[in-house]
DNA sequence: AAGAAGGCCGTAAACCTTTACAGTTTTTGC
DNA sequence: GCAAAAACTGTAAAGGTTTACGGCCTTCTT
């Protein structure tokens, strides 16, 4: 095994010096460096991390936590993420939380707290008391993405704005019987997202005095088979169907719009639904939607905890409690339509 | 900061016992065992994993290189080797090439080879001479998904075997002009399956003994839209329109279905689709296809590599080139039917 | 009761870097 | 040409754990 002591020796200068050389430190003569360089080199040298993360303290190494990895929202996010970390030098280690509550405790205990990474981002995480309590006793940066985590720097869509911006879409179009199929309480656990964008629904309902009624509200689970399962219901009801919904991600208004076809109703004639997310597959559905650029949020978080770490003033900047906030837009297309149905 | 020492006080030890306590290993004292548990637990100490890394040399720590993160068979099987990994008290340290030519060699050069993981996993990688070079230089157990590593032990569906099955599934409805959107020679620096599944599908006509044609081939990028486009073409061409086509992936499966329908086109009366895979959205657009469990295949390549750090003789059998062949089955739904057109 | 065997335990070396500090050489200013 | 300043370089400590080795104590055998 080639250490740092063999490139020294090839190089014909002391450890100290190849160290400063190949870390680009300055108080090193232009001369040593190159020998430097050109012995570790040819001996194919590469300094073992282990070593430099005990000398220093840091690991360049950024841990990312998220509940699902196989939902299109969360390999988004994940995949700006690691676009941006490795372009400024950093690893990530992931952490997803799904496969139950035994496994989230793990997570929490085993790994993160095992001093293994220089700062954490979570991704549409919200986490307990003590969960926050464990993360905050590492005293790393953190950073959560798509919903504020007390205490640190956050970023996220307006998550109600966004609800009610969906939900208006609906009314501006005549439509008076206005369902929503929002995510549910199991997932609630999990995510910021629900309960918020639920609200926005509910006070743009009341804004324009329409009626907002339980049989109109459905949970699910945020999947397609959730989304399909819950506008069946709610659509092949005869005594109170709506001609509209709101789904509170794309995938689950892409079971809408099955569920729709398969009880022969056509869209958008006969239903309207829209969406929330920006999902590629909305595309091919024609699904009118509420986009949020995903991918770059995971960029922009990733981007925030590099500059933290590496401003100087670490302990300083990563207390600062704040809360982005993402811009949105409507992204119209051919789900939604003016309302046909006869009084 | 509490470390070792500490503990070792607080029990009234030494460091060594705490350290032999703590990990589980003989030679120490029901009673003492007991004190240094209970000491660790009062002072919340966990074990500096960088310092536990120099020490014993391994890191309890896989990385996983794939080329995309967000299309649904990579997300699906890293679902699969997180949730193992995890079980198994493994972190995964997580190489995405998506990003370019740059990007790529990046991750090999800076990442792979820093030593810092204890094994490597890769999804549905081909590599160049040089990247496997780099990575056997690593003399850690390399393990590959969907794709057969040279030199390693890997884990396969039978690509080939998968493309004549669907072809065959066709021809037995009576197809006979039966055309296919493969992966595209961009795709193929990165993928093992395109060629594989290409070649299965010509064998499946030579075996029947029909033509095949060089307008009944189009190659697409795996995604909804490069099938979207991919099939508007070969669908929209009145000279040679087939009446079956069969989709190198679910997600250019479901391009093809919605570009049959824009063209006005029914799905299977006048067109009938297959794709591969196993998408979970294959369901709502029936779509019948050669499924492959995912997210299975994460989890035993993710088993296997834990298996061999932890046999003893690793050395051994991380040498060992064998290729299994992971089980398929054809699912058969609403988009493949009799063939129906007047000759 | 003495000796042997074996289980416990502690000391200290090893793992590989970075970096403070002190020492040496070169440069600069007059 | 000399003193002072600046730039460079080397020595050695520090970072936190694991584990080989040797010593001690208990327990069992005869």
């Amino acid at each position: 095994m080639v250490g740092i002591i063999e490139v020294a020796q090839r190089a014909g200068v002391s450890t100290a010096t190849v160290s400063r050389a190949l870390n680009g430190k300055s108080h090193v003569s232009a001369r040593a460096r190159e020998r430097v360089l050109k012995a570790a080199q040819e001996l194919g040298y590469v300094a073992s991390s282990s070593a430099y993360t005990l000398a220093t303290g840091r690991s360049r190494n950024i841990g990312v936590v998220l509940p699902f990895i196989d939902r299109w929202f969360f390999s988004a996010v994940l995949e700006g993420i690691v676009s941006s970390l490795v372009m400024r030098g950093y690893d990530i280690t992931l952490y997803s939380l799904s496969g139950g509550a035994g496994h989230r405790e793990r997570v929490f205990d085993d790994l993160v707290l095992r001093k293994r990474v220089d700062g954490v981002l979570t991704v549409a995480l919200k986490l307990s008391d003590r969960e926050l309590e464990k993360l905050t006793a590492l005293n790393k940066p953190i950073v959560g993405i798509g919903g504020p985590i007390p205490g640190a720097r956050s970023l996220s869509i307006d998550d109600e704005g966004a609800g009610r911006l969906a939900t208006q879409h609906l009314i501006s179009l005549g439509h008076t019987e206005i369902g929503m199929i929002a995510g549910n309480p199991a997932s609630e656990m999990d995510f910021h997202q629900p309960y918020l964008r639920k609200t926005g629904y509910q006070e743009a309902l009341l804004d324009a005095n329409l009626d907002f009624k339980p049989q109109w509200m459905a949970e699910a689970d945020f999947t397609v088979a959730g989304g399909y399962h819950a506008a069946k219901q709610m659509l092949g009801d005869p005594r109170h169907n709506p001609t509209a919904i709101f789904c509170a991600s794309d995938e689950m208004g892409f079971g809408a719009i099955q569920a729709a076809r398969d009880l022969g109703l056509r869209v958008p004639q006969d239903i309207s639904v829209i969406g929330l997310d920006g999902h590629p597959l909305g595309v091919f559905y024609g699904l009118s939607t509420i986009n949020q650029k995903t991918r770059e949020q995971g960029e922009q978080g990733a981007n925030w905890i590099v500059d933290i770490l590496e401003s100087g003033d670490e302990r300083e900047l990563a207390n600062i409690e704040q809360l982005d906030t993402w811009p949105i837009d409507l992204e119209v297309r051919s789900s939604t339509a003016k309302r046909a149905r006869e009084e």
